[in-house]
DNA sequence: TGTACATCAGTGAACGCGCGTTCACTGATGTAC
DNA sequence: TGTACATCAGTGAACGCGCGTTCACTGATGTAC
């Protein structure tokens, strides 16, 4: 059992995990200077040799909860299929069109599941922010749906003309139904997962991604 | 000029209006006691004799923010083509299945126009409540939406099959987009206009909407 | 039609709380010689 | 290899603020007789 030492090692890193912590558990009104102290045993002053004030700690920990949503579309959508090479070797299992758009609603259903297994950090994540972040998101989740978007035009499976707005699209409707979700403002009687399935299957029709083969059966309802 | 009396007259409703317009301004976080109270020239505690406290107050400003964009999206329905009566004389203008989609693109509109022009009181009427509203919200926005959506499957418009999903994919997309817009989450040299634009003709194509007569050169952009 | 009195709608001062932040300080660490 | 000393990373008490809310009160209103 390790003493607790007078100084604490890599405190501005732990202050970030606390914040991760503690905004999982409780949302972004839990980010308070006190609290975060507490939960590293230390006291609240601690705080301000790391970081100026709390609106930048509290932007840190927004941002590391945006990666870990983008880090979870990334994760869901190289489980769903490979990534298409195209001047690689044909591999046996889903063509690239499907493998595509297979991948494309997993992103989308991997950011609705984390909404939903994760409301606060969700929160925390679009949070209005009164600082700003100290770098870009790494991974990003708008990056992350570009990139499927591009994948879904270069293997045929989205209309080009489909693309400048595709963007907007995708992410307006899964984003809002993510706020139905953590807000719990569905109307009574629709489960989580018929506002999740519904909203993938209409973003696949306002895209005009029209791939039954990538549809059923591959994503089974762990619910 | 009336002297200011002791008596105020009507102090919860005035209350209420300073809330609006204190929300209008400064969002939910300006729904303060103090702040109340002083908008009416009334001491803090005399909000105590018409509200148990200040989340129950909130709660009703939230709603009249919430009545207000009902209101809007109901208006900008009637604006944009007369309701249709099935069992009426035929009149001149447009078929009632190009009315029904006129109307349904307007409802649309409206909610998005409405929180590009007032995103606080949008923030305000979606905020997170303490405490329940008195009544239900009269008119509803949902209600307004679900009646628009029953005319397009009755006019024709929409396939009956998209009813069941209709509202959630609708309201996803909508209320996604506004977040977009209030939060100015949007990507650089994306207009909210065209923010507005891409998304309701997204939700047609999502609901399998298409009336392409009802679309162009009646809603010309304002901004 | 005047008057006592219950009731209602305000006042104003204060309480208590929790917050972010500051400041003089002290203990631990590392480095030059 | 030991020692003075600058530097770094913490402590702990306190400040000041703004908040919702309470409480004893007072001024105005309306009603019974």
């Amino acid at each position: 059992m390790a003493e607790p030492a007078y100084h604490h090692g890599n405190l501005r890193a732990a202050l970030l995990a606390a914040g991760f912590e503690l905004a999982r558990r409780g949302g972004p009104a839990r980010l308070l200077v006190r609290e975060l102290a507490a939960a590293e045993g230390v006291s609240p002053s601690a705080v301000y040799r790391h970081f100026p004030d709390l609106a930048h700690l509290a932007a840190e920990v927004s941002r590391l909860a945006r990666e870990a949503l983008a880090r979870a579309m990334r994760a869901a959508a190289t489980a769903a299929a490979p990534r298409p090479t195209l001047d690689g070797p044909e591999r046996a299992g889903p063509t690239p069109r499907i493998a595509a758009v297979r991948r494309f609603r997993a992103i989308g259903r991997a950011y609705l599941d984390f909404a939903l297994a994760e409301p606060r950090l969700f929160d925390t994540a679009f949070m209005a922010a009164s600082a700003p972040p100290s770098c870009a998101d790494e991974p990003s989740a708008w990056d992350v749906l570009l990139e499927s978007l591009d994948d879904l035009v270069a293997t045929g499976a989205m209309p080009a003309a489909r693309l400048p707005d595709a963007p907007i699209v995708a992410w307006s409707s899964v984003h809002g139904a993510a706020g139905l979700l953590v807000r719990q403002l569905a109307p009574d009687g629709v489960t989580p997962a018929q506002i999740r399935d519904s909203t993938l299957d209409g973003v696949l029709r306002a895209l005009e991604i029209r791939e039954p083969a990538a549809l059923p059966a591959a994503t089974p309802d762990a619910r």
